[in-house]
RNA sequence: GGCGGCGUAGCCAAGUGGUAAGGCAGAGGUCUGCAAAACCUUUAUUCAUCGGUUCGAUUCCGAUCGCCGCCUCCA
């Protein structure tokens, strides 16, 4: 095999969306052939290429608004425009808001990797009812109170491997646009003024429920309490806030046309949205409590305003439990992620925990399953790193080849499927088995290191599990440690050998006698109950 | 009361109208000076329970039990 061909096979692992029987089909008769890749073979794959972008290898997403799986198309070729509900910051977060920033962050990942430019927005919520009570109580602007878990919140995402939006609207720096919505919804009869506050018409949008499937004829027979005996100065009971009179002179509240006040919650996520992705967009997500009622009156509020769709595709998360039950502060499973690092875990193993399962299931968080996650991680790390160092011959090994193109084909497969990423994991976990018997067994040759590393990163691209390649450096001493041992070794002094063993293992340095070598590795982080 | 999700091995779990992915843990083995790592074998005749449809159901339908969510600001 020639040079051409492994350009060929990175360029094809990397602009992806290729790998389909087809394709395979017409490398295998080019490898039969032994043809040096002519140059009508390559048009034939960027033919196949394009044929399979276009009717094959679709991304197929449940969508809440019809309630079925569909193919995902944006408006605009190439680009999607991508919301996400992101954080209230009137604390740290916890686990279950980490499990959806995840699963945006997969999302907007997976969408790069299938070649589309994401326009990720994810908004903060800096105002609201807790956020006031919080920094009144702790005598705080709330610009000032809020600062520390924003910065908290950018901190945590690092260290679980999310990307950063492209944009990150704050609710208090959008109060303009908000007004300018509420005066849209006022002219076109959709919203009214009461007591101060202003309130939108339900009534005046019939297709409201239309997102939440909610049947209000079944709910006032039922249990919603809530909804019969609060007293509020609305027409109806279901109209919501738009915009709030301040309770008190100390609440925070802007001066504007309609009146000095603060957004109500779900007037915030249209304003903003509308503003950075136009009246309508590709992808709205969030967490799959606030399809009723902060998603179903954004639909209200952004369409009655506009008289356009507001948002072709819906996209919820569900909700992570804690030992099969609802986390919650009382029944005292409740944790931040930085309780969950505090105890020891890593975290890459929280992130591989939480994508471990699709974002459409929900997720049973337990620290026994936590720590499996932190063992798998090392191992795929370790995988990886072995790979790296594996000695090859030149060449393709075309067995291995054939494994390398299947699982490419099967992880896009996984992840085109409502992104399954349970299925992309056992995938990679599928690779990791026959790799490692590969280099076992000296069957990687060059050309094959060079597609399985480019696969890796291909595929970290989308799961960011692996981490840095960056292959940190021995202290000087260590060195001289390694090389001694390995110097009683081959004096057979293996009482030495294993007495330095032993002094690396209490400096954290594990080590692993291969036949090509000494391997050594940082003691994997162990995760305590 | 209305709407929705789920119950799969010790644990976390994927999945399908045709007879159970993957990970962790456990057991045995190969390799190794010993380890470690890796690999191999093994661990659910069975998918909450009971009925029904079907040639065939874990997968579809019904009922029951259990868990979870939403029903006005909770990811």
């Amino acid at each position: 095999m020639s040079k051409t061909h492994t350009s060929a096979v990175g360029r094809l692992i990397s602009e992806s969306n290729l790998w389909v029987g087809a394709l395979e089909s017409a490398q295998a008769k080019a490898s039969t052939l032994n043809v040096r890749r002519p140059t009508r073979f390559r048009l034939l794959w960027t033919f196949f290429r394009l044929y399979f972008l276009i009717i094959g290898l679709m991304l197929r997403l449940r969508n809440t608004l019809t309630g079925k799986i569909e193919e995902f198309r944006p408006m605009r070729e190439g680009e999607v425009g991508f919301y996400y509900c992101g954080p209230t910051v009137w604390d740290y977060g916890h686990i279950g808001n980490f499990r959806s920033a995840v699963a945006a962050d997969i999302i907007c990942r997976y969408l790069r990797f299938k070649g589309y430019n994401v326009n990720h927005v994810m908004n903060i919520t800096d105002v609201e009812d807790r956020i006031i009570a919080k920094s009144q109580e702790a005598g705080l602007t709330i610009d000032d109170y809020t600062a520390k878990y924003i910065e908290a919140l950018w901190e945590d995402f690092d260290a679980l491997g999310c990307e950063r939006p492209n944009i990150v609207p704050r609710a208090t720096r959008h109060i303009p646009e908000m007004v300018s919505l509420i005066e849209r919804l006022l002219d076109t009869n959709h919203a009214y003024k009461s007591d101060g506050s202003i309130y939108y018409r339900i009534a005046s949008f019939p297709e409201y429920g239309k997102l939440s499937k909610i049947n209000f004829a079944g709910n006032i027979a039922g249990a919603s309490e809530r909804v019969l005996t609060d007293k509020y100065e609305k027409e109806d009971a279901r109209d919501f806030a738009l915009w709030k009179e301040p309770a008190s002179e100390t609440e925070p509240a802007w001066d504007a046309a309609i009146g000095r006040g603060r957004p109500g919650w779900h007037i915030e996520c249209s304003a903003m949205s509308m503003k950075y992705l136009g009246e309508t967009f590709d992808i709205h997500a969030g967490g799959i409590d606030l399809v009723f009622p902060h998603h179903e009156n954004e639909i209200a509020q952004s369409e009655g305003a506009t008289g356009k769709p507001f948002v072709r595709h819906w996209v919820h998360f569900e909700h992570l439990k804690v030992d099969g039950e609802t986390m919650s502060k009382s029944k005292g499973n409740y944790y931040t992620f930085r309780d969950v690092a505090a105890k020891g875990f890593s975290p890459a193993a929280v992130r591989y925990f939480l994508l471990s399962v699709p974002y459409n299931k929900q997720i049973n968080f337990t620290f026994d399953a936590l720590a499996g996650a932190e063992k798998t991680v090392a191992g795929l790390r370790d995988f990886r790193a072995r790979l790296s160092e594996a000695k090859t011959t030149p060449g393709m090994n075309d067995a291995l080849h054939e494994i390398t193109v299947t699982a490419a084909r099967e992880f896009e497969e996984g992840m085109d499927d409502d992104l399954n990423t349970s299925v992309a994991l056992a995938v990679i976990h599928d690779l990791t088995r026959d790799v490692n018997t590969a280099i076992a067994r000296k069957k990687v040759q060059e050309e094959n290191k060079i597609e399985l590393l480019e696969l890796l990163r291909r595929f970290d691209s989308v799961l960011n599990i692996f981490g840095s390649e960056q292959r940190e450096m021995l202290d000087t001493d260590i060195q001289k440690l390694i090389h001694e041992r390995q110097e009683a070794r081959r004096r057979r002094d293996f009482g030495r050998g294993d007495e330095i063993r032993k002094q690396l293992a209490e400096l954290g340095i594990v080590l692993e006698d291969t036949k090509d070598g000494v391997r050594w590795k940082r003691q994997k982080a162990e995760g305590k109950k």
